[in-house]
DNA sequence: CCATGATAGATCGTATACGATTTCGTACAT
DNA sequence: ATGTACGAAATCGTATACGATCTATCATGG
């Protein structure tokens, strides 16, 4: 009956989807408290669905949770970050890799489209629009990806690293920059059919900052951090 | 008071740890319908908590949930241990890998020692007493990981695997002999102190079965699968 | 002034109850 | 005999209520 979408959620589904999104735009930032009371009298509804949904999001890593104390948005620290962008580089790059033989030349086009508009928002300084679109072009690399688990390992990892950028850690100004570098040379991997070794280890480098490193030595083996 | 182990573990907690336990060594095999009541009626608590438990294993995929349906035991598929199988060779591979540089002489020799017990088992034929020593045999290799995150995911995959093979997959008779030898190797890079990245893909390899194939052509890039 | 213990408040953990939805069996019409 | 409609049973989803546990505050003694 309802064109729209899915009228029917239910309310645990609900809540989930709420916090989840303030967690991820930083509208609630690492530490805050999260009673369930509170937040199912802002859903109008009981605290068994909020229970349900913040238990997910412990399972998620993006809350803690603590018997008989409650729940906190999970705070953030310099290894916890470091930790995060370590495993999201591992399950990324072998997404990319196993995608990579799939990925069309019209992924491709668009892929490249995107990162020449990664670079107008260098130029007129659109973090936000810039981290949007960022998101958008690792997703089509990594989108043909047929092995549904791993997507979902990307996925969560992203969640994590959202969640923590929007709070404290932002962009690093030169980084992003780095970054566009990066993706034109990983672009040209995928072109050029490199092995999908070869491109998993490119890709993970990449998330790891190191791309320039690894194509620079990469008779080398790259050493993971 | 008391000298026993965590006697104040909640409800919630002792029927994930119930149902776990029960999909992980076969008693509750793919497909079997999980009744909130039920098991409620079992456990001598209200469903409350068994729903939690059970959404629990559902976020681990050891069960699937259906809106107003129920939950069972997931069932298994051919697509699915492999998609299982190939997300563990990677996070394993990767744990492994960066625990490398870690592992001590101490580790190499009981790893070493449990191989040799692992043989005793072919020619025994004890295939119960194996799939548990050759857990012990990887989680030395990997334990020393200093990335918690990817511990987690490989303890993940190991039950994932360890709920089918209960169930249906189990050990390829061939396959246990090749694996032995494949410890082997592995013993014999770390001990040469391989570079992290041959490690790595020494031990993904091992995972899917082709770590021969790998060394004979190595210098060629391995595919994923 | 500081340490310690008790009391009150807040919050979580779970039992129970009831409504919503699905599923399955049965009767009926074709 | 087969397909369909209806109703009862089963099961999930959530509200509410109450007990358990933790935390913070404050009084008391050193």
């Amino acid at each position: 009956m309802s064109t729209a979408a899915t009228t029917t959620a239910s309310k645990s589904e609900r809540a989930y989807q709420l916090l989840h999104e303030r967690i991820g735009n930083g509208q609630l930032v690492p530490g805050y408290r999260l009673v369930l009371s509170s937040i199912a009298d802002e859903l109008g509804c009981s605290v068994v669905p909020v229970r349900e949904a913040i238990r997910r999001l412990e399972a998620e890593g993006l809350v803690t949770f603590e018997r008989n104390v409650g729940a906190t948005v999970a705070s953030i620290d310099a290894t916890l970050y470091l930790h995060t962008m370590q495993t999201l580089s591992i399950v990324e790059g072998a997404a990319t890799g196993l995608a990579a033989h799939l990925i069309t030349d019209e992924d491709l086009r668009r892929a490249r489209e995107l990162n020449n508009q990664l670079r107008e928002c260098l130029e007129n300084f659109e973090p936000v629009r810039f981290t949007r679109l960022n998101n958008e072009f690792h997703a089509i690399l990594y989108g043909r990806c047929p092995n549904p688990h791993i997507l979902d390992l990307v996925h969560r990892g992203w969640n994590r690293l959202n969640a923590m950028r929007a709070s404290s850690f932002d962009l690093v100004p030169g980084r992003a920059r780095e970054s566009v570098a990066e993706h034109e040379g990983l672009l040209e991997l995928l072109e050029a059919k490199a092995s999908p070794h070869e491109i998993e280890m490119a890709a993970r480098a990449h998330r790891t900052g190191t791309l320039n490193a690894y194509m620079a030595q990469k008779n080398q083996s790259p050493s993971l951090l």
